[in-house]
DNA sequence: CCTGTTACGATGCGATCGTATTGCTAAACG
DNA sequence: CGTTTAGCAATACGATCGCATCGTAACAGG
């Protein structure tokens, strides 16, 4: 048989290359051929490893979600309040690369919208996001309130409206610091006090 | 000279088109051609009127944040603690129409990343209803605390503060209902209790 | 009535799009 | 040492795009 590459790798790289596009000049500017002089590969290759254009969009999508939760996934070993923090303040870009993943990001959001399959990949996401936060703020409040220990499902609604609420104040600050509203250094401090105040 | 037309009656008829094929394909989906047909005129009286794909957009987006505004001014002899729940519940898409509006919206917000022209209408508009909700917050409080009345700017950073707390986590919430992981009834309900414990 | 200007509809053009097709090349296997 | 097949590059094709251009119909002013 012939020549073996490592399939994963080579998808990797045109992914990064859809989302550097992605980025500069909005998901409206997305062409097959764009993507491949970004990624300094023929057309060829992306229709070898993804067919189609629509395919190659979603895997982008699917690559974003995988990449959040691996960076997540990192935060293992802190405590409660820190992970809480995290997942809230991820998304604040701190520098180019974080502009470039969360401006990717909201691209996908806007798709979102009029694009069912992008839709369910996010609204999956997004519930898994809220149910882990729930999880941290009913961990946290356990670890110093030494009152109530009786709860398990009980307060479950309460905190996982508070984790709504989290989730969409941070969209809310990301969006202002990306177009420029807001320094990072205020959307961060605001999240911090929100995330200390539960 | 030849016959008159109301000009401004027949750029809004084809912004409105504009607004219903960006609802139904996302802006990526905006042609001059959908547009058209969607106001079923021809291609020759969008360009009469807009010369422009760019400008057609850019007249959507100035349309759209003028609509905001006047529907805001309606509220002129409300309370100020009603008008703060209007500017930051206006945008929960309550029946089809609403929700038309504000995904339109959300597309706007979503190419303001790439868009300099954009950004910079969404910006004012954004930072006016910023000041605006500021405003509504102190005359609010101004109102029912009869403690202090000495404060003319001094606590106006924290108000503003305050403002964009809200304004942000009503976009956040805003999203969820439009992509329906979120009841409008139960933003509202946060939104409420968000504004009437400022 | 004539004329000039506005308000378009119709059409053409070059560019770019996504995708299907074709064919070559390098390497694993018998 | 073929033979086979994955891994591409190249290109062709039809559709669609924004925009420029052209032609015409309606109508106000002289």
């Amino acid at each position: 048989m012939p020549r073996i590459v490592d399939h994963e790798e080579r998808r990797a790289e045109i992914v990064l290359a859809l989302w550097l596009v992605i980025a500069e000049h909005g998901i409206e500017g997305v062409s097959l051929r764009q993507v491949a002089a970004a990624a300094g590969v023929s057309m060829g290759r992306i229709q070898h490893y993804f067919g189609t254009k629509e395919a190659l969009v979603l895997a982008g999508c699917n690559a974003l979600v995988d990449n959040a939760y691996a960076g997540y996934q990192e935060t293992a070993d802190a405590t409660p309040r820190d992970r809480l923090l995290h997942v809230v303040s991820q998304q604040i870009p701190e520098n180019d690369a974080g502009r470039i993943g969360v401006s990717v990001w909201y691209a996908y959001v806007a798709k979102s919208i009029n694009h069912p399959a992008v839709r369910q990949v996010l609204a999956e996401a997004r519930r898994g996001a809220e149910d882990e936060c729930a999880r941290l703020i009913r961990a946290g409040r356990s670890d110093q309130g030494a009152g109530d220990e009786a709860d398990g499902g009980a307060c479950d609604p309460a905190a996982l409206e508070q984790a709504r609420r989290l989730l969409a104040l941070a969209d809310g600050l990301t969006l202002r610091v990306l177009v420029g509203d807001l320094e990072p250094a205020e959307a961060l401090a605001t999240l911090q006090a929100e995330v200390d105040h539960v």
